[in-house]
DNA sequence: TACGAAATGTAGCAATGGCTACGGATGATG
DNA sequence: CATCATCCGTAGCCATTGCTACATTTCGTA
């Protein structure tokens, strides 16, 4: 009888990929951070990082060997594959931009912090380009 | 040896739950959008508009209507509780500003609307309010 | 060197959100 | 009012990310 509704844009069909994505962007990210502050970067490290169990770190990592992100032998430090390296190299500088943004636009610190760890992940090229327009007036 | 790593301001700790979160956030505003354009919101309508099949859909009403955020009788029409309803248009507006902001930050609105999906969740009071000043100049 | 604490791995459970396949309910239409 | 297409529910599978409990490895130190 009626007009159907358009699906939306971004279809939310992939979520759970997505989500698997995200995690995939803050684990390398946060074994970059963790080797630059402490040398190396242990399950247990990323454990407290994010606040869970080794148990869940242990098993991320195990994927993210398996997808070529992390290189990881047991009971040795967690390092960054080629291919991982250049995924947290990116992922930095979008996170870094993210809150430079936020707080240029006028948010605390603290809140810009939280929030630029949510927001990272959907940030597009475009969106992006615009916060560093932004960022140079 | 040295300093431990600080836990992240922002814990990733419920993970888990912050997605079930942003699953109630979506699912509600969606049911308010169809039950403005449509008169009514099906599953199917819900399984159309995020692209998942209404077997996905149908678990999540359930599970929404068991924390009282939807209302629903099988093979009727889902709608939203006073508390669903409040959350909708709650979700709505932030979405709103989240969007009018992009646009006005100079992202064309085909990417606007697409990165505003994403971020819309992890959108702050304090960062609500700072592009609420950005939108008034 | 041998012990014990700390780090890591493994087993197995729950919740969430994907899916296909199948069966029952509803409602329009002949 | 019987039929059939459409809608919806249920069963049951998988993946991801939490967890606790327990087993194993490492490594500093007695």
């Amino acid at each position: 009888m009626e007009e159907k509704v358009k699906a939306r844009s971004v279809p939310f069909s992939q979520t759970r990929s997505r989500h698997a994505s995200e995690t995939a962007e803050d684990y390398v990210e946060a074994v970059m951070e963790l080797i630059e502050e402490l040398g190396e970067c242990r399950v247990l490290d990323l454990a407290r990082y994010f606040n869970v169990s080794h148990v869940t770190v242990s098993r991320i990592v195990k994927r993210l060997h398996d997808e070529n992100l992390l290189y990881s032998q047991p009971y040795k430090p967690v390092e960054l594959t080629a291919e991982g390296s250049k995924l947290a190299k990116r992922v930095k500088e979008r996170h870094e931009i993210v809150l430079a943004f936020l707080i240029a636009l006028g948010v605390d610190r603290t809140n810009a912090e939280i929030d630029s760890e949510g927001i990272e992940h959907h940030v597009g090229s475009k969106t992006l380009a615009a916060m560093k327009r932004f960022l140079k007036k």
